[in-house]
DNA sequence: GAAGAGAGCGCC
DNA sequence: AAAGGGCGCTCTCTTC
């Protein structure tokens, strides 16, 4: 180490590849490419001697794989990777990883493949890596977006007709794996969640793809080589990919599959490359309050006697020495969550504080305020998985940046020079709920402008001064807040398959009353009514429930179906149209936002959290809010979708435009957005 | 000491 | 009989 180098934790050897780099490598790329020979002779190639697989790692070979996928005709190439993947944010993955491209060629019925394999990949082979990659061709891949990653790194430019399998394999059993199912005889009840996660696992590894399709790969025996694991990946993938897609068809899932899912699979593995910046001054001064908070709340509960409001075991002999223990009931014991503390907080002074101190604990107690996933650019980068929930919703890990509690959101800033902007639907849920269902009346209400201020003007009508039935929604909202929150909590309780009970608990009203509001609810939605009244009884004879992207959520078993099923039985349809709108919309800015130079921070499930240079940040929202409006009214042309823009405080990502919220609460733990 | 299971926190 | 859908993460207690 030079005294000028940078101080780094972990320094990297000095590699072949990193000199490389250190000199420029994409210049030294270009040199390379220059050095391609003069055009000779064209003489055909033996496609026989390419069956058995190629390693290139000389520029010769490279010149010699380019001329031969020259004179073959390839619809298909598998893709794989393996060996130092992780490196992904670092430019050193040159020289440590394998990889493999499998060229498949029609012949006959059947295709034969044609394997060539980087080992390492280096310089020299890139102009043929470049060559590989931009055929006329399907590029299929198991997990695109390692793979994607893994070129992006390179400086290699993606293929644009990608077809993921392992994705594919997910849509096919959306459903089947839940973990709910895993409640079988001889264990414990309640959640088993690891082990359905493995068995949802199993169906998507590549060697069980293998065995469904029929997929002949070499054995491997014991641990494989990268070589080995790369180009046997590429070659299942180049396989599997046109049974796949038969499947797919059959199942009438092929067009979602091929025009949003696999440019979703981009589009994703695009905002892990992106990441977030977060602001790790800010980050420990969260930690270090989150510590005094915790000492403060946790001497003002000693004063009660209360020494671990965090032990469920404790607070159940407390609450029970105190005469209070009936408060936390649950139906098969006692729970003491925040719905039941919030419940109950003017019933014992320490209520309000066990409340605050478990806040304390769940709220920041995160790695994601160690810095620990901050990569060496300063940006942490979330792994998503596609269709990684039943609802063929994202699923978002290490960290789940989605997960961000409202308070702390400005701790994700932008890069200098940046603003951070969001974009949300408004309310969307209930409209997309009114188009699936048919309902004429919510559709309607939803295109008012606010669907609950005008759900609450019609149900209570009789009660409402004559002058306020047609106050305008903004003034009603204003005026009777508490009628507008009741018909929300109801409707989105309602979409969930919530019952009278769980109303009556929400509303804090008796079973009784919670059922006629209920009532009253559904006279003024007689269509969703009988929707969300039949379509159970259909999923239940059908064996699946499927939206609008053709995808569908299945059952493993059949017979009557259990109120959680039919539970999701209604919810599906809407929760899974929101998700495919929410991939078309984005899909659409991940080929847009380049030319303003902007970039694709949080996917929200139905708000969008961009980054774009600050001159542009305001044309940058416009254009998001047209297309996400763009997206719903492709598929709901009835629907008059609304997007809330919220570029007020651009420094961070916030709330509304609360940028102090951090601040707010490193003052006070009971703060609240 | 590691791993499973449960409950609780956060988000949509 | 159960009692609102979809998630990830962390802590606590239990078990091996």
């Amino acid at each position: 180490m030079t005294p000028t180098d940078t101080p780094r934790a972990a320094p990297l050897p000095l590699t072949k590849a990193s000199r490389l780099i250190a000199q420029g490598w994409a210049a030294r790329v270009r040199s390379v490419s220059r050095q391609i020979p003069a055009r000779s002779m064209i003489v055909p190639l033996d496609p026989d001697r390419y069956a058995r697989g190629t390693t290139v790692r000389s520029l010769e070979q490279a010149n010699r794989a380019v001329e031969f996928v020259r004179q073959r005709d390839v619809p298909i190439v598998g893709l794989g990777v393996a060996g130092d993947i992780n490196k992904m944010y670092t430019p050193n993955v040159l020289n440590t990883i394998v990889l493999a491209m499998v060229l498949a060629e029609p012949v006959g019925h059947d295709l034969v493949v044609h394997p060539f394999v980087f080992e390492p990949l280096n310089v020299e082979a890139m102009p043929a890596v470049r060559e590989l990659l931009g055929l006329p061709a399907t590029y299929a891949v198991h997990d695109l977006s390692t793979v994607l990653l893994a070129l992006w790194s390179l400086g290699l430019t993606a293929p644009s007709r990608v077809w993921d399998t392992k994705v594919t394999e997910a849509a096919f059993s959306l459903g089947l794996h839940h973990p709910r199912y895993d409640q079988l005889a001889e264990t414990p009840e309640l959640v088993r969640r690891r082990r359905a996660e493995e068995r949802r696992d199993a169906a998507l590894v590549p060697e069980v793809v293998a065995l469904t399709y029929g997929i002949e790969l070499p054995p491997v025996y014991g641990n494989p080589s990268p070589v080995d694991r790369a180009v046997s990946l590429a070659t299942l993938s180049a396989l599997a990919y046109p049974k796949q897609a038969a499947e797919a068809a059959r199942l009438g899932c092929l067009h979602h599959l091929m025009q949003t899912e696999m440019p979703w699979v981009v589009t994703t593995a695009r905002m892990t490359l992106n990441g977030v910046r977060l602001d790790l001054a800010s980050c420990s001064k969260v930690a270090a309050a989150a510590e005094r908070h915790a000492a403060e709340l946790a001497a003002r509960l000693a004063e009660f006697g209360i020494s671990n409001p965090t032990d469920d075991g404790f607070l159940k002999t407390y609450f029970e020495s105190v005469g209070l223990l009936a408060l936390f009931r649950t139906h098969d014991g006692y729970g003491f969550d925040g719905d039941r503390l919030d419940a109950a907080a003017d019933r014992h002074p320490a209520i309000p504080l066990i409340r605050a101190a478990r806040r304390v604990r769940g709220l920041t107690a995160g790695r994601l305020l160690s810095g620990e996933f901050v990569k060496s650019d300063g940006r942490v980068h979330p792994t998503y998985r596609v269709l990684g929930a039943h609802s063929g919703r994202l699923t978002c890990d290490s960290p789940n940046i989605t997960g961000v509690g409202k308070i702390f959101r400005p701790l994700v800033v932008p890069e200098p020079g940046y603003s951070i902007g969001e974009c949300d639907f408004a309310q969307i849920e209930a409209g997309i709920a009114g188009a699936v269902y048919g309902d004429a009346n919510l559709v309607s209400m939803f295109n008012s402008g606010d669907v609950y201020s005008a759900m609450a003007q019609l149900c209570h009508a009789d009660e409402l001064p004559a002058a306020d039935r047609d106050l305008s929604p903004n003034k009603f909202k204003a005026k009777y807040p508490h009628l507008r929150t009741q018909l929300k909590i109801c409707t989105l309780g309602v979409i969930y398959g919530l019952g009278p009970h769980g109303l009556a608990l929400r509303l804090g009203v008796s079973q009784p009353r919670a059922s006629d509001f209920m009532k009253k609810f559904f006279g003024m939605f007689p269509s969703l009514r009988d929707a969300l009244e039949d379509g159970p009884k259909h999923a239940e004879i059908r064996g699946c429930v499927p939206d609008i992207s053709g995808l569908r959520r299945r059952r493993p078993g059949k017979g009557s179906l259990t109120t959680w099923e039919r539970n999701w039985c209604r919810n599906h349809p809407v929760q899974g149209a929101a998700a495919t709108i929410f991939k078309i919309a984005w899909n659409e800015l991940d080929r847009l936002y380049p030319k303003y130079g902007a970039k694709l921070v949080v996917p929200l499930h139905d708000a969008f959290v961009f980054e774009a240079p600050q001159a542009c940040v305001k044309a940058v929202a416009e254009l998001t809010a047209n297309v996400m409006i763009e997206a719903v009214r492709e598929q709901f042309p009835g629907l008059h979708p609304r997007v809330t823009v919220n570029v007020s405080n651009p420094s961070c990502w916030n709330r509304d435009g609360c940028a102090g919220s951090v601040e707010l609460w490193i003052e006070d733990p009971l703060f609240s957005l």
